[in-house]
DNA sequence: TTGTAAGCGTTATCAC
DNA sequence: GTGATAACGCTTACAA
C-alpha cells in the first residue's frame, strides 16, 4: 500500500535531475536525449508512478471529461445513446460523466451547476420534459464549454443538435398502415408540447394528407405509456367508429394496445394493425413481433459526441451543424403485408 | 461571454479583502463575521462566481468522483444498477463517470489505469466475462481508491460485494414449476464458468433434489441468447421425452424459447410452461407474460454505492460487507397456477 | 539538453 | 476576524 503517491519530483530526487525534465521525458518532448528518456520512463515504472490528471487539468485548465445529461437511464432509447457516446469518448481519450435528469427542470439545473463547477471539456444533453427555460444552458457556453444537444434539443441556444428524424419515421410509419389498407389510423402521442410529438404528429398528419385520407381529430389521444394505453384502448375499440389500426408514441405504448386488442377478442393484424416507434427488444417479445421504427440510438450518441470532441478541438470552431439520425421501419407481424 | 473565468481573488480584490477571508466566507468558516460573509456571498453572485473544482480537488488531495465499470449498458438489469448508483451517488454529492468493458479484460485494464490516473474517490466494479486475472483491482487498491465489487464479484481481493441471490432465486423458480405440476423441467444456462450460472444450477439442482425429481442431465443446455433458444427449442421439443417446462438463464433467452413453443403449436403454459430471470418490460410484453425472477438491479445499484461511500467518507473504515439481494419470483402467464 | 521558477485556484497554517 | 504565505503536482517560458 503505497503510503503517498509517487510524483514527478520522486523520480527526479530518485535520478537525481530535474522534476522538468521528468516530466518532458515522460511526455516525450523532442529536446529530451533518448537516453534520459529511458531512463525517466524505466525509473516510472518501477515506482509505478502514475500522472494525477488532477494536477494537470488544474495547470493546463483543462479536463478530458465530457458531461452527459439524459432524461432517464433504464430506457431502451437513451441508454444505446449512452453506449454510443461512452465508446466515441473513450476511443478519443474522454471520460464520461454521467447525469439524470429525471425529467426535472430542477434537477437539470443542479446538475449544469455541477458540470460548470467541474470544468467539464463539454456537455451533451438531452432536455427533460419539465424544461422550458434555458439560462442554465446559456450559462455553460458562457463558462466556455461546449454543448451539443441531442434528442431533446434547445433551439433558443445556439449549438450543433443531433436529433432523430422523427417527422420521416412517423410518415413512413403511417404510410406502409396506409398502404396494408389501413384508413382509420388512431395516434398514441405523448403530450404535445414535446417536439417528438409535434414532428411525429406531423408526419402522422402527412401520411394521411398524401393518401387523401380525411383527418379525424378523435382518433388522437394523449398516451404514451403501457399502462395508460391498457386503460385507454378499450374505450377506443369500442367508439362508434372505431380506428383500424394504431400508431404509438413508443413501443411501450404499443405493447399496451397490442395486450387490449387482443383482450378484446380482436386479431392482430387482421382485424387491427399495430405499429410502434422506438425499436429494441421489447418489439420482437411481442407476439405477434411489433412493427416499429427503429431510431439508432447508438448513432445518435456516436455522432453528437464526435461534433462535440471535434468542438472541443477546436476543428469546428464557429460551426453550427444539425445532423438529422434516419429511422428506420422495422415491418413486422403487427401489420398486414401491402395487398 | 466571460474572457476568464472569476476566481476568489477576482472577488478580494474587488472588496479589498484577502482571498482567504473569501474562500473562508464561501465556505462559512465560523470565524468569519456575518457581515463578511453576506458581502461576500452578495459578490460572488453578482458576478456569477463558480468555484473552481480542479483546483479545489488538486488543494485536497481528493475528488468527488465514482468511477463504475459496467460490462454492458444497453441491458435492463446492469442499466438499472447504473441508475440506482447515479442515484445514491447525487443525492451524496458524488458525481458518476461511466466506463463500459465491453466484456473485455484488455478494456478493464485500461479503465482501471484512467480511473487510477484521475485520483477518483471509489470504484464499482462488475467483472467482464474475460477477466481472469485481478492484479489491476490490487493496484486501485494500492493507490488508496476505494472499490466495492457488484454481480460480477472477485473473491481473490478484498472488499465490500454486493450481489444477487442467484441460488434462491432459481430455487424458488424451480420450486415454484414444480409446485404447479411440472416434473420435467430444462434448464437453459450461460457457460459453466460463469458464477451465475454455478449458482442458478445449483439451485435448479437442489430444487430437483428437494422435491425427489431425479435429475436429468440431458435436460441441461448452454444457450442464452433469444436467437440460439428459437434454433435450440424446436430439437428439445422433439426429444423422446421432452419437457414439460422451461427454467432460462435469462428472459431473452425465455421469448426465444416461448416463440419456439407456440410456433410449435403448444400450449402456454398448459402444454409447456416457461420462466425466466430479470426481469423489466419484456417479461410483460411477451403473450402469455412471463413469469421471471426479478433480480432488483436498482437494489443492487444503490447498495453498492452507499457501501462505497461509507467506505470514502471513512465510516466504514476496515470492515467488508458482503451484501446479498434478494430476488423475487414474479408470477405471471407462463406458468401455471398452483392447483 | 537540462535546470529554475512561476503559476494554475484553492485552502490550511500561522500570524497579527 | 482577517491577512500573508505556502503548498497540492504539474507544465512551460526562460535561463543556462
Amino acid at each position: 500500500m503505497a503510503k503517498t503517491q509517487i510524483t514527478i519530483i520522486d523520480i527526479a530526487r530518485e535520478l537525481n535531475i530535474s522534476p522538468s525534465t521528468v516530466s518532458r521525458a515522460l511526455r516525450n518532448h523532442p529536446d529530451i536525449s533518448r537516453k534520459t528518456v529511458e531512463i525517466v520512463k524505466e525509473c516510472a515504472e518501477r515506482l509505478s508512478y502514475k500522472p494525477n490528471e488532477m494536477a494537470l487539468n488544474l495547470r493546463l485548465g483543462r479536463n478530458n471529461i465530457i458531461g452527459v445529461i439524459v432524461p432517464e437511464i433504464v430506457h431502451y432509447f437513451f441508454s444505446s445513446i449512452v453506449q454510443g457516446i461512452e465508446e466515441t469518448a473513450s476511443a478519443e481519450g474522454f471520460n464520461v460523466m454521467l447525469f439524470r435528469s429525471e425529467e426535472s427542470y430542477e434537477k437539470e439545473l443542479k446538475i449544469t451547476e455541477s458540470l460548470i463547477n467541474a470544468r467539464v471539456a463539454g456537455v451533451l444533453a438531452s432536455l427533460s420534459k419539465e424544461t422550458d427555460r434555458y439560462e442554465h444552458y446559456q450559462q455553460i457556453l458562457d463558462n466556455d464549454i461546449k454543448l451539443v444537444f441531442y434528442d431533446r434539443i434547445c433551439i433558443g441556444i445556439i449549438t450543433d443538435r443531433v436529433v432523430v428524424d422523427d417527422y420521416a419515421g412517423a410518415l413512413s410509419a403511417v404510410e406502409h398502415l396506409i398502404s396494408t389498407g389501413c384508413r382509420r389510423i388512431a395516434f398514441y402521442s405523448s403530450p404535445l408540447h414535446l417536439e417528438i410529438s409535434k414532428n411525429r404528429r406531423n408526419g402522422y398528419l402527412d401520411a394521411l394528407r398524401k393518401n387523401s385520407i380525411p383527418v379525424d381529430e378523435s382518433l388522437i389521444f394523449v398516451c404514451d405509456t403501457r399502462e395508460k394505453a391498457m386503460e385507454l384502448t378499450p374505450q377506443v375499440l369500442s367508439l362508434p367508429e372505431p380506428p383500424d389500426s394504431f400508431f404509438a408514441i413508443n413501443d411501450h405504448t404499443a405493447t399496451g394496445i397490442l395486450y387490449a386488442v387482443k383482450k378484446a377478442g380482436l386479431r392482430v393484424p387482421e382485424d387491427i394493425s399495430i405499429c410502434g416507434f422506438s425499436g429494441g427488444d421489447l418489439a420482437l417479445a411481442c407476439d405477434p413481433m411489433l412493427t416499429t421504427v427503429e431510431q439508432h440510438g447508438y448513432e445518435v450518441g456516436k455522432t453528437a459526441a464526435k461534433l462535440l470532441i471535434d468542438k472541443i478541438k477546436g476543428i469546428t470552431h464557429g460551426q453550427y451543424t444539425n445532423r438529422i439520425i434516419k429511422t428506420k421501419l422495422m415491418v413486422r407481424g403487427t401489420t398486414k403485408t401491402a395487398p
